[in-house]
DNA sequence: CCCCTCCTTTGAACGCGTTCAACTTGGTGG
DNA sequence: CCACCAAGTTGAACGCGTTCAAAGGAGGGG
């Protein structure tokens, strides 16, 4: 159940089980897009991956366990697809606009189970929980990938703001997604509003950091996003 | 499956329903407590509720369901606790801190399962999600609450942040959920942290709303929330 | 060539959420 | 008093996620 214990990762241990175990993770992934989570059957994955349905289960611990796939590979896509946006963006906003709006157009395929993502996602001592350990390597490419969309902008800040906005952006991103799944809009033409008008906004709050008075609350807020962290 | 029809509502029609109804909700609420959600089978519920097994799905469509009646009960004693709190404080910061406090003092006793109540909440078409049509009730009696926190508070900013300020403050209590759901620290000393620190915080940034700078960022995230709800 | 060990694979069996066709009950109009 | 109808109630049956004891291989010592 929910125990503290390290999870048992049934990672293959030779060419043969890794090559069932992706046979496995593809067939599910298929299956995922044609009729979505709930319809698709842990009987149905493992015979269309060509084994049998406790195989399945040994390579992998529960049928959650197989949406972690799409979360690296969403990961995976957006990363290329920001990289594309970045070569040619110099302002902030300009950046941040053109990776929150890749991610959007990368997620777009996954939105109709997205809420069965998301579901699973939200219990805590899921590993698939964005802030679990489990899913530290795809949050800390998140983060980097913000990190970039800071560096190579003409963005002029108090330092402190500045070490932080990486993550704080993570987490506005973790915003976004949360507006997305509920979103049934076509295209997702609302979230692609939200993503139009919160950037300008963020980009002003940013900035608005080095006024005298704002910046002490800044550094407030810096300061507790840090004693969170622990 | 995640139609988007209005849900049949399985309201008891009569005193006799009421009654049944109503045993099953205690049933399941007194199993949820003492074993915790996953281990509480529908079956158990109808037992101790004297019911058959068909006739609990009578009245509740799924095991989902009968969470909500949790959802209800918090929001009640909350509001009851926080207003012990906002009958003897008068600043903002101080009805804020009083109010979200009294929340995790109300929700303690239902956090060793609230991972399941989370993730039931965090699907998009779940009745139980925070944005539902079927939550609109306990949301709106927490946004009227914070309404409270507002109303009887020392506090001058401008009409339009003003007006947006509790619904504001709801999205933050969200915040605090979030948290609080992830947080195994004993007596959810973390999350009471978060609340010390966070409350000064949010009372500086709302005041901060008057400087002339900042006061143009805050009417835009007004005007975001706004277009945001339709 | 045999046996031992460890990884891998199997499918039957289990538990539980959910559905449903049939039955009971209680009240109402004739 | 009866027939009728809707509300309420029942438990067997179904589907699916998950578990597990047992069986297959594959390599390596003896």
């Amino acid at each position: 159940m929910a125990t503290l214990t390290t999870v048992t990762v049934p990672v293959p241990r030779s060419d043969k089980g890794e090559a069932t175990r992706a046979a496995i993770a593809t067939a599910a992934q298929a299956l995922f897009l044609e009729r979505g989570y709930d319809k698709t059957t842990m009987r149905a994955v493992a015979e269309r991956a060509g084994v049998s349905l406790g195989n399945a289960y040994y390579y992998f611990g529960s049928k959650e366990h197989l949406i972690q796939a799409f979360y690296d590979r969403i990961q995976v896509e957006h990363t290329a697809a920001a990289e594309a946006a970045l070569a040619h963006e110099t302002t902030f906003a300009g950046r941040l606009r053109g990776t929150l709006t890749a991610w959007v157009d990368v997620a777009e395929p996954y939105h109709h189970f997205a809420g069965k993502f998301f579901k699973v996602a939200a219990e805590p001592a899921s590993p698939l929980s964005p802030f679990s350990p489990e899913s530290a390597p795809a949050r800390e490419a998140s983060v980097a990938l913000m990190a970039r969309v800071v560096d190579g902008a003409d963005l002029k800040v108090p330092a402190t703001v500045r070490g932080e906005l990486p993550e704080l952006l993570w987490l506005a991103q973790m915003g976004v997604v949360l507006f997305w799944v509920h979103d049934s809009s076509e295209g997702r033409r609302r979230t692609r509003q939200l993503v139009d008008r919160a950037v300008p906004l963020v980009d002003r709050l940013v900035r608005l950091t080095r006024l005298p008075g704002v910046r002490g609350a800044a550094d407030d807020i810096v300061a507790l996003v840090r004693s969170l962290r622990a």
